[in-house]
DNA sequence: ACTATACGCAACCACAAGGTTGCGCTTCAC
DNA sequence: GTGAAGCGCAACCTTGTGGTTGCGTATAGT
């Protein structure tokens, strides 16, 4: 299963704004998207890393600058994990509910 | 809304296993749920408070132990912001096919 | 050719996070 | 009432993380 560290990677806020972001912009710069944020062009890449890394975006070279580009399929994975817990929690709530009608 | 640290509360592997293990079994103590991972009853109780933070568990005081149990609710934020995420997301690609097919 | 723009890399810093140990207080069971 | 089981709190340690500054390098534009 891919990296397990989308849980990590949208654990931080300015990272999710860039997600936000990125969705709706279709590509940016790290320049660009650093602009969005309170921070400089240096920490935006950091946190670019960390989504690249996670899968979250596709990064492409285009002459001097790199453009970013969201790639949201690795979220499913953690969509999945939540229906998951939630699917176990509600069998749970009805063997219980079956055992108290007994 | 509610706290936004759910995405934190989930950030940690240890908390997630905690997660899995209480939608499973109704209610665990501390120590218990220490026993399930590899670490001191007191560093499952912090994450058990990370998480109760983020309103994922409620704690109850029984006697001389604290059973913890299992609210979910706060997942279905997680989950809606991917949704709103991907959906966002599928608009763009859709302008975007449109503008080509222009 | 020259200048400005955009990256990449590395050093460095401060603080929060995860974890442990130690100790004292309450509750249960004999 | 005495001992063990559980918890809560605080001190402390170590690492990871988010952030910055500084500098070197490549590309674009004029």
């Amino acid at each position: 299963m891919p990296p397990p560290d989308v849980f990590d990677a949208l654990a931080d806020p300015h990272r999710r704004a860039l997600i936000g972001f990125l969705a709706a912009h279709e590509t940016a710069t790290a320049g660009e998207l650093a602009q969005q944020l309170p921070v400089t062009r240096q920490a935006a890449a950091k946190h670019l890393e960390t989504l690249h890394a996670a899968g979250l975006v596709e990064r492409r070279r285009a002459g001097r600058e790199v453009r970013y580009q969201l790639t949201p399929a690795p979220l499913a994975d953690v969509s999945e994990w939540i229906s998951k817990v939630g699917a176990e929690w509600d069998d749970r709530l009805d063997s219980l509910r079956r055992y108290l009608e007994r």
